[in-house]
DNA sequence: CACAATTATTAGACAAGGCTAAAAATATGT
DNA sequence: ACATATTTTTAGCCTTGTCTAATAATTGTG
């Protein structure tokens, strides 16, 4: 995945943030539904097929109607930016300006959208070229490239195992707090205790400290990896 | 000079900008023209008109036709504020990313407009409460005071007189690169040696270095102070 | 002081990016 | 399979911020 060819390229702040809500649908459903975009940005589904349109004329995209949009390779090298300016600059807040990890998404937000190639590179290197974010997310390298991490959910964990959480997927603000009210965090570790087949709950005794209990709803959306 | 009552206010980019350069105009001129500040902006004067009946409905400035416009209380807490937000971010850029002090106002126009009060003031901290940007233009604090340097042009000296380089006013790219050039930059020290009358230069020789002459156009914009 | 030059405003157009309402295409349930 | 529900697109309108061209006010000069 390269990122060159894609400096000349001048995209307003609307374009941009329509095409990474495409980028982090299709990671996520395999697709990019016109409704689902239009949720994401808090715009309508019409403004949406507009937006679209306009992207599929720049080349950025391919929009099949009535089905949903595919980055091409060029915007799939401006979404993997865009992630890599927002993943920065969260490390950067959590770091360096001491922000919780669950309140620099907004600021990230914004941040993101500051052209200057230069900038990056450098606020990476300052950062001493962190391969992950605070929320334990991977943070593309200046080729697009992305370090992977062999993780699985914790919900997918039996009793007895030990894992580590090293991401959380789904970060809302509401899940953030919740993980922070009870003392977990990127590079916890857990023992599974017990796992209660009629709702999917499951019992966990974090390394120091008591055993708590996790709803289905939470344990979907830690990442862990064996510990 | 308070910068309360601004928080609630959502301002566009434009908006900003606007407010920024009236009052950037103000304190250099004494006023603020529709063409002047049509020229900072790279717009036409009209679109200007148009924007400075806005900002008046607001209640962020004084509009006399014919006349100019001069910020109420309100709009210059806002340019305050963005003044505050783009020397804080210069000083990020120069001491801690290693950026020149002469490529880094392009980009901090960019993040002056990321509006978030906690990361502002998490900044100023960060960067130990600096009362000085690189380029030696004072950072007004959290409430909108300035820290004043008594200071007066370069041009203003006369032979034999010892002087510090504290600020460079009307900072153009060119400018700052022709200092550069020099080894000239805050905090250098300089004897005056002669002054020529016919055209206003004047000789100068760094405490480390030989003489050189300074045209008056660039002594005007070197503000110093005693030394 | 009168008239030219400069500066500012008004009027009307346009592109971007959003909206609503209605139509069209696709998906679903019995 | 067919009617209904859902999703997506189209059509038309609105606001913001810009422009050009024409007009009006102010300033400068012989």
């Amino acid at each position: 995945m390269y990122l060159r060819g894609v400096k000349e390229l001048s995209l307003t702040r609307s374009e941009e943030d329509h095409i990474k809500a495409i980028h982090t649908l299709t990671r996520r459903d395999g697709r990019a539904a016109t409704n689902a975009i239009s949720e994401r940005l808090s715009t309508k589904a019409s403004s949406v097929t507009d937006m679209l349109k306009k992207l599929a004329e720049k080349r950025l995209l391919k929009h099949e109607p009535y089905y949903g949009a595919k980055l091409t390779l060029k915007g799939e090298a401006v979404a993997l930016q865009l992630v890599r300016r927002h993943r920065l600059w969260e490390t950067f807040l959590v770091d360096r300006l001491g922000f919780g990890w669950d309140e620099v998404h907004e600021v990230a937000e914004q941040m993101e959208h500051v052209a200057s190639e230069k900038l990056v590179d450098k606020l990476e290197a300052y950062l001493g070229h962190p391969h992950f974010d605070p929320h334990g997310d991977p943070i593309p390298d200046k080729h697009g490239r992305i370090r992977q991490r062999k993780t699985k959910s914790l919900d997918s964990c039996g009793p007895g195992e030990s894992v580590r959480i090293v991401a959380v997927s789904e970060t809302t603000d509401g899940l953030l707090r919740l993980l922070d009210s009870k003392g977990l965090r990127i590079g916890t570790t857990l023992v599974v205790q017990e796992v209660h087949a009629f709702d999917g709950s499951m019992d966990v005794k974090p390394k120091s400290g008591s055993a708590f209990s996790l709803s289905k709803d939470v344990s979907d959306h830690l990442q862990v990896e064996p510990s």
